[in-house]
DNA sequence: CGAGCCGTTGAGGGGATTCAAGCTCAGTGG
DNA sequence: CCACTGAGCTTGAATCCCCTCAACGGCTCG
C-alpha cells in the first residue's frame, strides 16, 4: 500500500524501450517472445520498464491498474489478507513470469504483488495485449498457457504446503523456492515471519525449523536473506517425513 | 481413477443435443452463453451429456481428455495428491463453471476433477472451442475470463481455508460451501474425512467440530450429505474467532 | 444378521503456540 | 568512538489445541 511503482528506470536515453525490448534477456520465453520484429516495433513505445527495491508494491489487490507486467529480474511474492487481518503469501513470480493478467479483463488486481528481492519489469498496457491478441492467434495461445501456468503454480502451493507437520511444510517450502535459485545454487530465502504467512505457522516455529536445518547441515545460510540448499539431502528428509 | 465418464445419456433420441443445448437452463451465463444461433448450431452435434454418480472421476490428473466440461447440475470437486500419498481437495465447481481448461491448451488434465453429488455435464472437444475461438473474439474473452474465475477461486481457497484454529477453518469452509446452496437454503454437506481432507485435519477432529457448530444451532444437519446453515451467525462466530 | 462404512465421543500424548528473554547487527546521534 | 535504539532472529518454558488410538452406535447391504 505505501510504496508504488512509479519510477521509470530507462536504460538508455536515445531509444530506452527498443533497449528493454530487443535486447531483454528473457524475451524469449516471455509472453511477447512469440512475437516477429514489426509487431514488437508497434509495443516499444508503449512497455515501461519500472524497477522496485525490496518491499516495494508491483500493485495491490482491488486496484485498477490497466496493465501486465513480465518480470525480468527478481522475485516477486503475491499475497492476500484474510478478513481477520492475517497475511498470507498464495504463491511466487519470477523471471519471465506475466502477472496481473486480470488487467486484460478490466478487472481489478486479484491479490498485492510485492518484491521479494529488488526487481526489474516490463509494464504493458492491457489494451496493448488485447488489440495485439485480436490479430495474433499465437499471442492468444501464449495468454491462455500464462494463465493456465499461474492457475497450476497456485494449485501446486495449496497442495503441497499447507498440509503436514512444520518440519514438512517447511522442507517443501525450501524446496519450491530452491526453483527460483540463481546459477550459483543461491536461492532466496525469506524472513521467519514471511515464512510464517506461507506455512502458517508462527515465526517462532518457522525459525527453530530452520536453524534445526541449518544443524542438520541440510541448509546454509549465506547472507541473511540467501541460503544454499543441498536439495538431495532436502529431499531425503522430506520422504523421511511422509513416511 | 476406477469409475470413469463414458456413458452418454440422451435426453432424446431424435434431437439430443438440441434439447442439451437450446433448453438449457445454464446456458445464459456459460461458456457458450456468448455465442450466436448459428455458431450454436455448429456446436450441438459435438456436444455430449454425461451423467455422474456421486464419487464417479470427470477425468484424472495426468489424462489427456481433449475435451472441456461445462456443470449442468451438481457439485464437483478437484483434488490432487501429494507425494507423500494424502489427498488435498483444493476447490469447488458448480452449475455454470467450466473445467478442464488445461485441454485447450492440448496439455493433461491438472487436477483429479470428482462428483461430489450427482452430476450432469456439456462435455465439449477442446478442437471444437479452439476452432471457434478463432473467429469470435466474445467467446475468447469469455474464456479467458473462465480462467482467471478459476484462479481466483483457487487463491480465495488457498487464503481462506488453512489458516487458523480448526474451528475456524470449518466455519469458514461451510461458509465458501453455502455460495453452492440451492434455493431452499439447503447445501451440500462434505463427509468427515473430506472435509478433513479441504482443510488439513482429521476425520475425527472435522467431526468434533461440526457437532459442536450443530449443539450451537448454527448448522442444521438434514440428509447425512445435507445442511442448512444460519448464515449471519455463522459470520457473527467466524468474526469472534478471528478478534 | 453379521459385515463394513461412517459418524461420534473419550482419554492421553505430542507438537505448535504463547509468552518471554536475550542475541546480533545496522543505523543514529551524542 | 560508542552508547542507544529498534528490527530481526534465536532459544527456553509452560500451556493448549489437535492428533492418535480406541471404543461404540447407527445405518446400509449383501
Amino acid at each position: 500500500m505505501l510504496m508504488r511503482a512509479q519510477a521509470l528506470y530507462l536504460e538508455n536515453a536515445t531509444h530506452p524501450q527498443a533497449r528493454a525490448c530487443a535486447c531483454c534477456e528473457v524475451r524469449r520465453g516471455s509472453l511477447f517472445g512469440v512475437l516477429d520484429a514489426s509487431a514488437l516495433d508497434r509495443i516499444r513505445a508503449h512497455v515501461a520498464a519500472p524497477q522496485l527495491k525490496t518491499g516495494e508494491y508491483v500493485y495491490s489487490r482491488g486496484e485498477s491498474g490497466g496493465a501486465v507486467y513480465t518480470i525480468r529480474v527478481g522475485i516477486v511474492r503475491f499475497e492476500r489478507t484474510t478478513e481477520g487481518g492475517r497475511r498470507r503469501i498464495l504463491r511466487m513470480a519470477s523471471r519471465g513470469d506475466l502477472i496481473g493478467q486480470e488487467a486484460l479483463l478490466d478487472r481489478p488486481y486479484g491479490d498485492d504483488a510485492v518484491a521479494c528481492t529488488p526487481v526489474e519489469l516490463c509494464r504493458i498496457p492491457a489494451s496493448l495485449v488485447r488489440e495485439l491478441g485480436d490479430t495474433q492467434s499465437t499471442l492468444r495461445y501464449e495468454l491462455m498457457n500464462r494463465w493456465q501456468r499461474a492457475l497450476d503454480e497456485a494449485e501446486t502451493w495449496a497442495t503441497e504446503l499447507p498440509a503436514g507437520s512444520a518440519r514438512r511444510r517447511v522442507l517443501k517450502l525450501l524446496l519450491l523456492l530452491a526453483r527460483h535459485a540463481d546459477a550459483e545454487g543461491r536461492m532466496w530465502l525469506p524472513q521467519r515471519n514471511e515464512i510464517g504467512d506461507m506455512l502458517d505457522m508462527t515465526l517462532e516455529t518457522s525459525s527453530r525449523q530452520i536453524s534445526q536445518l541449518r544443524r542438520e547441515g541440510l541448509i546454509e545460510l549465506l547472507d541473511t536473506r540467501q541460503a544454499r540448499v543441498h536439495l538431495p539431502a532436502l529431499q531425503a528428509a522430506l520422504q523421511a517425513e511422509d513416511a
